[in-house]
DNA sequence: GCCTGTTGATTTAACGATACATCAATCTTA
DNA sequence: TAAGATTGATGTATCGTTAAATCAACAGGC
């Protein structure tokens, strides 16, 4: 902890000069500012009167001091990225999480780590969060241990875009319907008369990435004669994603179409194609996930999924205060669908 | 503010436990741990061991109100887009800032608005943070008045990437050389021959893309027969950017070279010029400005200037708890440097 | 043997709010 | 009209820490 120093600037005003500014009790004041009722309105509007004179503020800390309660909630994001908030599909569920909480009068509390550098000791205990939303990377085994940390905390947790549930945790998880993204991105290609597949995933796969998969799987499976392959890409950075599709493309018969693991990857695959000679969507076809602002970009018009990254951000921010307020989660795991968005990197169904 | 709760889980253990277990007096255990001496050696190692074996964690909500200090940053984010992260610009200078107070012992709390909804009430009064961290957008009648509403907050303020230091404020800004990142794109792009420059900018200028642009300005104007046309386009979206790009181009004589303000109007500069029949670099030269890995989605390699954003948050955590340790600011305006970043986008000097 | 200084520890009083119990005055009701 | 219910307001204790004052025991100096 940081070097204490005296008190900056001492409180001004507090609930005790208003008190006796208005000839009543702290507790009466306090009973107004909370709309205890208890007060008649004649007290009520002088009390008022002389907090608006003195621009009274209660004190949050004091407040949560006496409430044990504290009015924030935690967001952990565990990434290998050290630019935590470099992917546009993490800082729109950030963006929504955080309109929501502020709305609701509660604070974030942002903070980032790689997985290997995972702990919760001095970070999140330090900060007394009422609760902890937090998006995990890595693998399952690992995924699961950052959870049974996380509840070292005793506070309820939101998991963003994790697929199932941890049992025995006062947990919820919300994340998009990625597996049936994949479904519709599979049936689109599918009907185009593709029938070979190649998809992109990075080494380490997020979870919501493997459900995209399973997805794609289901429809390509239950047709004859077709087939997927993973190319596996050391991370999902445009360089390697871009290296490892070229490299493949050289040393094998070209897909029909590459089904790109997010977006970034399918801009990646693209460009793979066109240093290779193919033609987008003549020769090879290619598809994104999470339709972001990058997906403009790119020529041509990337097909893609649009992600529902912000509602799910506004998601757990709901269910997270609902709990707190309520005792319980109204649900544990919360599905939000996603849409199919067509673009010029396909061709239309024959 | 929300429905108050009874306390979720009454503190398990608190320092007066410790004490009774160790047989000392709360003082002691709390000397201890804030390692202020006076306590013998071998109580100190009775205390720690009690601590260790009871799982003391101190309230922090109890220090901050003993102390008046929050051991909290409050950011704020100023911008038109909603999506108030959707800028690599912007999260990279917030990844920078948090990594610093997180390691600091500090937490980061983040919250963002349009200009149109700017308000200080009952959005970081309820937060009393020791400090405050703004990114501020909007013409600058606006913005000094954001900075006047923050400064009622009565905590010292780091402002980052505005370009002069407001005064009679207990503040400081950081900020990146774009005056300098703007000589040196102008500088090239003089040396490759180019004489007709248009720059893009959005209707409401950054104060950074302002000073890049007086930048470019005090290179051209220093040669003869150079021109400097500013095409302003709605906003800074790549819809806009490309939409007024392509009118200009069909209005009049194509330049010798456009600057983007950024990146993204560049990426969209380069979309129109491409739509209008011209080619990258041969017939129209094009850059931007802070190089994020958009940079790598486009053909060619756009030439660019690699942005300090990572540096300028780390620095305005660093220079905001030194003062806040100290007492004054140590600078109160702070220059990182930038680098300019060929790529194919534009001729080699000839 | 008295005064002073040092060391190690304790006691007391806050920080600023709210829960709870209590109480005085007024209003019902049998 | 006395007993009980309601309304409006107050007093006290407490949340878990730490600053400041105090104190006991013991050292050394004259």
């Amino acid at each position: 902890m940081a070097k204490p120093q005296r008190p900056a600037v001492a409180r001004s005003v507090t609930i005790k000069d208003v008190a006796r500014e208005a000839g009543v009790s702290a507790m009466s004041v306090s009973n107004v500012l909370n709309g205890r009722g208890r007060v008649s309105e004649a007290t009520a509007n002088r009390i008022m009167q002389v907090v608006e004179r003195l621009g009274y503020r209660p004190s949050v800390a004091a407040r949560r001091l006496r409430l044990s309660q504290q009015w924030t909630i935690g967001m952990l994001i565990v990434v290998e990225d050290p630019d935590f908030l470099s992917d546009p599909f993490i800082t729109a569920q950030v963006t929504g999480l955080t309109n929501y909480l502020t709305a609701s009068s509660y604070s974030l509390i942002l903070r980032g780590m790689k997985p290997s550098d995972f702990r919760t000791t001095g970070l999140f205990q330090d900060i007394e969060a009422d609760g902890m939303v937090a998006i995990l990377s890595g693998d399952s085994v690992q995924r699961s241990w950052f959870v049974s940390e996380l509840a070292t905390l005793q506070v309820p947790i939101v998991l963003m875009q994790e697929q199932t549930v941890p049992q025995g945790i006062d947990c919820a998880i919300v994340r998009q319907d990625d597996f049936d993204g994949g479904r519709q991105v599979a049936s689109h290609l599918l009907a185009t008369g593709a029938r070979r597949f190649w998809m992109l995933l990075p080494q380490v796969e997020w979870a919501a990435m493997t459900a995209r998969k399973k997805g794609i799987a289901s429809r390509i499976e239950a047709v004859d004669g077709t087939s997927l392959d993973v190319i596996a890409c050391g991370d999902e950075s445009y360089c390697v994603t871009r290296g490892n599709t070229l490299a493949a493309l050289a040393s094998r018969k070209a897909p029909d179409a590459i089904i790109g693991g997010n977006d970034q990857m399918a801009i990646a695959a693209m460009k793979a194609c066109s240093d290779h000679g193919l033609r987008i969507p003549a020769d090879i076809q290619v598809t994104g996930f999470n339709a972001f602002d990058t997906w403009r970009y790119v020529e041509p018009v990337l097909t893609t999924v649009r992600s529902a990254a912000h509602a799910i951000g506004e998601r757990a921010g709901s269910e997270l205060i609902h709990r707190l307020q309520s005792g319980t989660f109204r649900e544990t795991e919360i599905v939000l669908p996603v849409q199919f968005q067509p673009g010029s990197s396909t061709r239309s169904s024959s």
